[in-house]
DNA sequence: AATGAATGAGAATTCATTCAT
DNA sequence: TATGAATGAATTCTCATTCAT
């Protein structure tokens, strides 16, 4: 058997390094073990990824290939903040729960697992949203939907931390548990109320004005 | 049984276990390194913690006990919800730098690192806070200064998303590059911005009514 | 408290680690259990005793000199060696169960648990009988009972094995599985069948004359 | 799952792990070592067996296989029970001396070394003797070479206890010396010696009928 | 004399990585 | 090239023994 390893058997290998990742994190996945899942030899693994972190790597860099997609999408057509803001949220419901093993993974890295790339994994994670989101806001605020003294990049900032958070909410077992503490055993099955609610939350940060404050608070 | 460790080496013992586990989290983390670094043998260590994990958990009650007090303190007085929330952030930046380790070894709990415990320490961490910004927000909505429409819960959730981000931005090495990347090289240095501006996001969720609404997207 | 230790409480010390070594072994039983079981603390224990292995010893001590005094008792009087016989053979079954662990001790000690000290305890401990057995044998020779060509030794040395044997069987683990498989789950409630049944072999050993054999043979 | 272990190197392994725990005991015995003198690494010997303890049970599985095939081949040839006795008497004379370590190992098992495994064992290695012997005897008895109150099962269990005793005292130290006390310093030189007492130790049980006593008593 | 907390050598076991086939 | 058996350093945890109080 002298060939290469195809692009289908590279995945599955890498999905496989996922599932497991994700299940027991960096330290405690077993590379043997994945081979074997994977239906290759500790050798291969080894020949094609130079040790366990650089395949982790590999692994976190499929997932987030995938989970950048999805957002891309929810992102790409031109409409109000709001509209994009509930595709997103939608879209994050979405993924959560079919991608549960590439946001734990994806937890992992944030939790530290490999803190020697936390420079270049972050840049090469949150580079593309953070400018899209902070484009994305500074555009709402010219169109004088966003309150002009808002700084784009920290309410871009905000925002995805209430993404992410949703994120991990619906897919790391931590924050699963901490996600119904907060808003009741159903939560998980509440989909539109926690739709409505974050965008009814966001609506407020975004579209709010000074001028009418006083108003509210009289 | 006396105890022959007094509670301050203890205290001890258990510091450089959170410095270690923060470090470099629950499996790489060396137990005979810990036992050295803290002055004692590695007997003793497993004389008073059953084994690493119960020694983990006691580091980690131990960092929650201080951020938690921490916390309490900012909440104690009964003020406007927004000076609170003020008192809240600027409580979030400086134990974040006060309690780098305690942090970064929520953020280990927070990823899989005992995932058996996932219930119990959400429980015993998110429990608090859960129940005390509901009521807050609660309260806030009681007073007209939150829209009717707004679901306490789900509003306290969201709240505490923004300030656990904040915890980790400032603490932990994934989060603090994706600080940056979103908010520029300097956030870190910026406290003044990222109060005001969080306090502006905040402000709008809180205190938006939507009978103002068209004037805005008018 | 300046006082020595009181007989009593080296006794009860001794019957604490008899119990436990008969229970674990030498090596599993552990000192530090054994003193607290015993109310004392490791200190007095290491005091009073070299070592482990010195208090096993004394253990092993106590043991054997509780099993000689019953052996003596049903070896004392005067009678002919099948009434003696039978006499051992019941008080093997009375102090299998009263003394178990005692037995249990002694057969930890042939296993090897301590061989360096195999030729001290087997002097120690089969002297006595060894020297009883061979005279009572001796004697029944000489009295016409014993077939002339038998030598006292090995017939002592035969029989001690069969009551040997029968100690361990009615004491110990798995030579009470191998009790069971011989002679029937039951067997254990059938002292009467097996006092009548070993007497019947050893009268047989003890008491033919080859002239009778042809007979038997033919 | 290709085993590159030859079966030589397996027996080999096995061999050096019988050596040791015969010498050491299972708890004494140490795996480093076991490793070491068989020339493979640790990680060899735990990945053919699961823990000490498994490695330990294979070692004495070893051990009772070679016992047995030496114990049937002298079972084997359909003759008069007494010659078949000395058969036997002379296999355990030539095992003890051959195989010192898997006696000593056997010894090993009917202490407490793995309590837990005492039935299991003790079916597996006496369950086919136990037949054997009762078969043999009570074939003797229907031939009426055997007194008819004789109980196959009890008798056989006496040979057997015989045998074992003859067994632990040609192999295991504390016997050795027991052997010597009994009968004499040069025992373990006249083998004859013991071969013709022990058969006519058992000569008399086995064929010995009460009719013929009063002779021998009166 | 007695205590029992502290010690730390020692032992079983795991698993990333290598390399002979 | 691919295999997967073998390696052995590394790590957790135990427990006999000491010794300061």
């Amino acid at each position: 058997m002298l060939k290469k390893l195809t692009e289908e058997k590279i995945a599955e290998i890498l999905e496989t390094g996922i599932v497991e990742f994700a299940r027991l994190g960096l330290d405690r996945a077993n590379t043997n073990e994945i081979a074997k899942k994977a239906g290759i030899s500790v050798g291969v693994l080894f020949k094609y990824w130079k040790d366990k972190e650089a395949f982790f790597l590999a692994c976190v860099d499929r997932s987030l290939a995938v989970l950048e997609s999805v957002l891309a999408e929810a992102l790409s057509r031109d409409e109000k903040i709001l509209v994009r803001a509930e595709r997103m949220i939608r879209a994050v419901q979405k993924t959560s729960r079919e991608h549960v093993n590439y946001i734990n993974l994806y937890n992992e890295i944030t939790a530290g697992a490999s803190k020697k790339y936390a420079h270049v994994l972050a840049e090469k994670i949150e580079g593309i949203t953070a400018k899209t989101y902070s484009a994305l806001i500074a555009g709402a605020q010219a169109e004088g939907i966003l309150r002009a003294d808002a700084d784009p990049r920290m309410f871009a900032f905000f925002f995805d931390n209430l993404l992410m958070m949703m994120q991990f909410s619906y897919s790391c077992e931590y924050y699963n548990e901490r996600f119904k503490i907060y808003c009741g055993e159903d939560v998980l099955e509440q989909d539109e109320r926690v739709v409505s609610q974050l965008l009814l939350f966001l609506e407020s940060a975004f579209t709010f004005t000074r001028a009418e404050v006083p108003h509210g608070k009289g």
